[in-house]
DNA sequence: ATGGCTATATGTTATAGA
């Protein structure tokens, strides 16, 4: 089972680099982040001709999360738990039924800039919320993906300039520590595990010219369960996606299980 | 690089992203 996660900066303006993609890498299933699109303007047509389930949790302008899986999805829930007020569009999960179920959660960190402040104070909350529902999530022993935008940069060796960001509400002491309390809970980091080299990135700005000169970051990542990690065959990034026609400032992230 | 580009809707400018 091919487990993708995109970043897709907006659905509506790149619905033909995602059908393009999805012909080209043929995930099982795609989590997508930043849809920025309600549920009634989402594209769901192209998506269903390529064979895709489609479930979305849209809002208006910004943010919005979905999954495109060709497998039957069951138990979908929309909204990430325990803050009732949150009308942010941030996460959905569903279980995928491949040879094995599989739990997704597709995920869209807060940005959190600027730091100190209020969007910090949303992030790191956000941030304690999932620590909380990713323990409930393990105490399930199933196999567990959690993939997405976590707008973390988890190590020095994640940025091409990690000088630049030592301010920055992706890389502050702070927002790494918390990445690394919902890790340690027994997570397993696959593009960490399966591409530990440094120079690695995810994202490159469309400003100052950041993919001609490789100025990346490595800030979306899948997060396996320890019954999943069992499962994981392969990882990687389609890199060359970012030089394609009109992309996304993102690219896809993928994993292989045996499931 | 001191926000240089992109997408959306609040729409011919403001907001957010990272």
């Amino acid at each position: 089972m091919k487990i993708a996660t995109f970043n897709i900066n907006g659905v509506k303006a790149r619905i033909e680099a995602l059908t393009a993609w999805l012909e080209e890498a043929a995930p099982d299933v795609a989590l997508l982040q930043e849809i920025k699109s309600v549920d009634e303007a989402f594209p769901r047509e192209p998506l269903e001709a390529l064979g895709y389930n489609v479930e979305t949790h849209g809002q208006k302008g910004f943010n919005g999360v979905a999954i495109l899986s060709k497998l039957p999805l069951e138990d979908v829930t929309r909204g990430l738990p325990g803050d009732g007020s949150d009308e942010q569009a941030r996460w959905i999960e569903a279980t995928v039924v491949g040879r094995r179920a599989v739990r997704l959660c597709g995920l869209y960190l807060p940005n959190g800039n600027p730091a100190p402040g209020p969007k910090y104070d949303y992030k790191l909350a956000w941030m304690e919320r999932m620590r909380t529902r990713a323990a409930a999530l393990l105490e399930t022993e199933e196999p567990v993906v959690m993939a997405g935008d976590y707008n973390v940069i988890p190590q020095p060796e994640d940025a091409a300039r990690p000088e630049a960001w030592t301010e920055d509400a992706l890389f502050l002491p702070e927002t790494r520590a918390a990445f690394r309390r919902i890790l340690n809970l027994g997570f397993t980091e696959a593009i960490r595990t399966r591409m530990p080299q440094p120079g690695i990135y995810t994202f490159w700005d469309y400003q100052a010219g950041a993919w001609e000169r490789n100025n990346g970051i490595r800030i979306d990542h899948m997060l396996l369960s320890p019954q999943a990690a069992d499962l994981l065959r392969d990882a990687g990034i389609d890199k060359d996606q970012r030089a394609r026609e009109k992309p996304s400032d993102h690219v896809p992230v993928w994993i292989e299980l045996d499931a």
